[in-house]
DNA sequence: ATTAGGG
DNA sequence: CCCTAAT
């Protein structure tokens, strides 16, 4: 913490004598040239005196500073490795994969006055990919962060017992890189400093790691972890609520990519920008997880994403051998009560965020067959792979309390149930237009014909809506009930016209209840009911 | 499979 | 919304 406010404190006021459209921080690290662009631009950018730097220049001098750094690398040990002495030579591997447009990141990198949009695209400068995080503190330190590793750790900074300070100007690249190889603490088995090793793996750009997958995302990387830790205080670890809920919200966001990865995944063609933007963990059973960064508490974790499917109640006769043998099956019950509850596809739910779906296909899925003894039967549930994997972390992570409710804390204090779908007016119009048409109690019918494209409305939520219309009805309209407006329920309020005609069904279907005899005998129901309601309508 | 009602 | 009993 102290490092990164000290960074970017650093980098305020460091910019302040910036000129403006001009590289701050020595961000590329695009390719050599400009690597030592930045260095070459950043002396400059010390002095207030300094005006900008044309690029012409810039490149025109490039040549410059290289001869003079090489040497005292080499004097430094630091290129002992080799790749040091490439890297900053030129040639550099970095940003092999990865292609930051730091074209963006001119000017303004005072992170504190930035929007959120700002952020994200200084993010996007930063890492070359987008990214969802709304956290303003956690785009601030990821791209601080960012920078810092990407080289920016350059002519005007040093660093000294794990901290960053700011440098003289002309001390020069050999003041730098001398200091490295003064302090030890500071440098690593192989003399490298730390910084650059940092940088190195957070980038990823020896090619090993980026077989092993870890990338700008990863940062379960015992190293990268390493270096996080540095930066960042620890966090728990995200609860299985936590995950699902941020799924469901991701799902929405990106699930062109979730999709695009399932997809190229499965092909090993991987676009060099998905690859960039997704996580992807392939473990050692070769399964596929889709991982995503996430802002927990503000350092960067890896977390398994969840795809979130609707829901759909397990069939009966399962739930009653689940009841039959509870204690027998044990873990095994659970677990598969639960990939029902996270892989059932329901038939319908044709429309709207389930797009992620998709992504989880039958393909990977696979049966699995649980033995009852007891029944000295078999039966077959649907078991995404993967889920195996996750199962623990599901499991575990739940730990505290969990009762298998998922809810989602409202805008509002409140929390809400997991799979919740507003009503949104026009639901409730056609529900009590379908009431006054069939009436009430017929929901079946009213599913079928009016709501039959909202696939998400079962008929015994119309049952549940129209109850709660009905209490509201008979409730609000009366000069608000005692104090007004009940805390704004933050849903919105329902017309008070819709309410009025809800009221009008209710009194009227209560004065003349469906009688079904008569309705039996006459065999026209629809049109008896129907009549009765018209009058009133 | 539907409904009604309680939770 | 979920769950269950009663049809």
């Amino acid at each position: 913490m102290e490092v990164e406010s000290l960074l970017i404190d650093d980098r305020c006021g460091m910019h302040i004598d910036a000129e403006p459209g001009q590289t701050v921080g020595c961000i590329s690290n695009e390719g050599s040239s400009s690597w030592m662009a930045q260095l070459e631009s950043l002396e400059g950018l010390s002095q207030p005196k300094s005006k900008k730097v044309d690029p012409d220049k810039l490149n025109g001098r490039l040549e410059e500073p290289v001869p003079s750094l090489a040497p005292s690398l080499r004097e430094s040990n630091l290129n002992q490795s080799g790749s040091v002495g490439e890297l900053l030579a030129g040639g550099s591997p970095l940003s092999v994969t990865t292609k930051p447009d730091f074209s963006i990141l001119k000017g303004e990198i005072c992170l504190d006055n930035l929007s959120i949009k700002e952020l994200h695209e200084t993010f996007k400068a930063t890492f070359g990919r987008e990214t969802t995080v709304k956290d303003k503190q956690w785009l601030k330190r990821r791209i601080s962060i960012g920078l810092t590793n990407s080289c920016a750790v350059s002519t005007n900074f040093i660093i000294k017992d794990n901290k960053f300070a700011k440098k003289g100007n002309e001390e020069g690249c050999n003041g730098m890189y001398g200091s490295f190889a003064k302090d030890p603490s500071i440098v690593n088995q192989k003399g490298l400093p730390t910084c650059l090793v940092g940088q190195l793996d957070y980038h990823e750009v020896v090619p090993e790691r980026r077989l092993e997958n870890h990338n700008i995302d990863d940062y379960s990387g015992s190293d990268d972890h390493k270096n996080e830790q540095r930066a960042a205080k620890r966090v728990r670890k995200p609860t299985k609520r936590y995950i699902e809920e941020f799924s469901e919200v991701e799902s929405k966001e990106s699930s062109g990519r979730l999709l695009n990865l399932a997809k190229n995944s499965g092909h090993g063609l991987m676009s060099p920008k998905s690859h960039v933007r997704l996580v992807r963990n392939v473990s050692s059973g070769g399964r596929t997880v889709v991982t995503r960064l996430d802002s927990l508490g503000g350092s960067g974790i890896q977390v398994p994403c969840v795809s979130r499917v609707r829901r759909s109640r397990p069939r009966k006769n399962f739930m009653a051998l689940l009841k039959f043998n509870p204690s027998g099956m044990g873990m095994a019950a659970t677990l598969v009560k639960k990939a029902l509850d996270d892989h059932s596809f329901p038939p319908d739910d044709g429309n709207e965020d389930r797009v992620l779906k998709a992504s989880s296909t039958p393909e990977h899925v696979h049966h699995l067959f649980v033995g009852m003894p007891e029944k000295g039967k078999q039966f077959s549930v649907m078991s995404a792979v993967g889920l195996g994997n996750n199962m623990e972390m599901k499991m575990n992570s739940s730990g505290d309390s969990d009762d298998n409710v998922v809810t989602v804390p409202t805008s509002k204090g409140g929390v809400r149930r997991k799979h919740h779908r507003a009503w949104t007016l026009s639901e409730v119009m056609k529900l009590v237009e379908g009431v006054s048409r069939y009436g009430a109690g017929r929901w079946s019918e009213i599913k079928r014909l009016v709501f039959a494209s909202y696939s998400y409305r079962t008929s015994v939520d119309l049952k549940d809506k129209w109850r709660n219309l009905l209490k509201a009805s008979f409730t609000q309209t009366p000069p608000d009930t005692g104090m007004n407006s009940r805390k704004n329920t933050g849903a919105m309020p329902i017309p008070t016209p819709i309410l009025l005609k809800v009221r009008e069904l209710a009194e009227m279907q209560a004065q003349a209840p469906p009688n079904l005899s008569s309705t039996k005998v006459a065999g026209s129901t629809r049109k008896i009911v129907h009549e009765k309601q018209t009058g009133f309508l």
